[in-house]
DNA sequence: GATTATTGGTCAACATGGCTGACATAAAAC
DNA sequence: GTTTTATGTCAGCCATGTTGACCAATAATC
């Protein structure tokens, strides 16, 4: 910021370009999640039930407060939503076999359809923009999506990657 | 997608791919929204203030109808948070000049600072995530979010782009 | 000039999904 | 045996989206 010099143009472009992108996230977030929530809504449900299905789905097995700490909400917004998704058969829980304390959170196979059909539109969506823009353009996007993380989610985020990883080949 | 033969590792590494690019954008946004939260939280207010600051800061003088088209919420749910705005003088309407039944909408100076405030925490969020990846990377960030929007979105984006243009040229 | 359409607002009611605070229970850890 | 941890639950609050009904001012049209 402090190295750049302000020399009319130049940083007038610089400006117009950091808003371009802090309106397209706006423009891109709305429109991605807009499909899902359409399905969602079929089944009186919203954003916060997806989350949790969608994070259950990627991690079978996962704990409660694992799964807080991806989702960064109370564990009475959580609760709120998962005793939803056990009434209604999309999720079980099962007591943990080291710590019996934990509940075990697996998608039932209701909610891996379901899981998969929200799924589906938003990598479609994907796939489509992907195609438009190129190999090339994929690795930047996901250049800048990872730059504009908090820290700690990008070790979050490698430390997911990295444990997926551990389950396939362990 | 018909056209991609499922050929073992092939499908997998796409299906990881989007999912990736799924769960970037969730995090992406959460912390990319996060800090403006905060500061807006400050002020008793909200996200839905946010964008009706930020889209009026960018185009002085748009109209509600405008703005809605924008936004694509109901009026009644911007009419609470303009009425919000005005009373607390982020905000001034102004009747139009040709329809009288417009109200123009404008930031006060108090409205510009607050707008100024929350744009650079973004921009700042932004600029990082930009010098971090590259230019290079940039415009394929650019393009790939453009492919992730709505086609009537897409035209949107660009018609404000003209217009924008349109407004420092003429 | 009368009718119709547009722009904008208002009131009421409701749902979702965040939040805080308080409290409870079971089990693990020390 | 006490403390800490993992989880859940109840109650209430707030922001922000939704519908539906209705109204006023003004512009546009027949």
């Amino acid at each position: 910021m402090a190295d750049i010099k302000p020399i009319g143009k130049a940083l007038f472009l610089r400006e117009e370009e950091l808003r371009r992108g802090i309106e397209l996230m706006f423009f891109a977030y709305r429109d991605f999640t807009g499909e899902a929530d359409s399905i969602l809504a079929e089944q009186n449900m919203g954003r916060a039930h997806h989350r949790a299905i969608y994070f259950i789905g990627r991690n079978p097995g996962i704990t409660v407060s694992e799964l807080l700490a991806i989702l960064k909400i109370t564990k009475q917004s959580l609760s709120r939503v998962l005793s939803a998704l056990v009434e209604t058969e999309y999720v079980v829980q099962k007591t943990g076999p080291d710590d019996r304390r934990q509940r075990l959170l697996y998608l039932t196979d209701r909610g891996i359809a379901l899981e998969s059909r929200l799924t589906e539109v938003q990598a479609r969506r994907f796939a489509k923009a992907y195609r438009d823009a190129g190999m090339n353009a994929v690795e930047g996007f996901q250049r800048v999506l990872e730059g504009l993380l908090d820290p700690e989610t990008q070790r979050q985020v490698s430390a997911l990657g990295h444990a997926r990883k551990a389950r396939q080949n362990g």
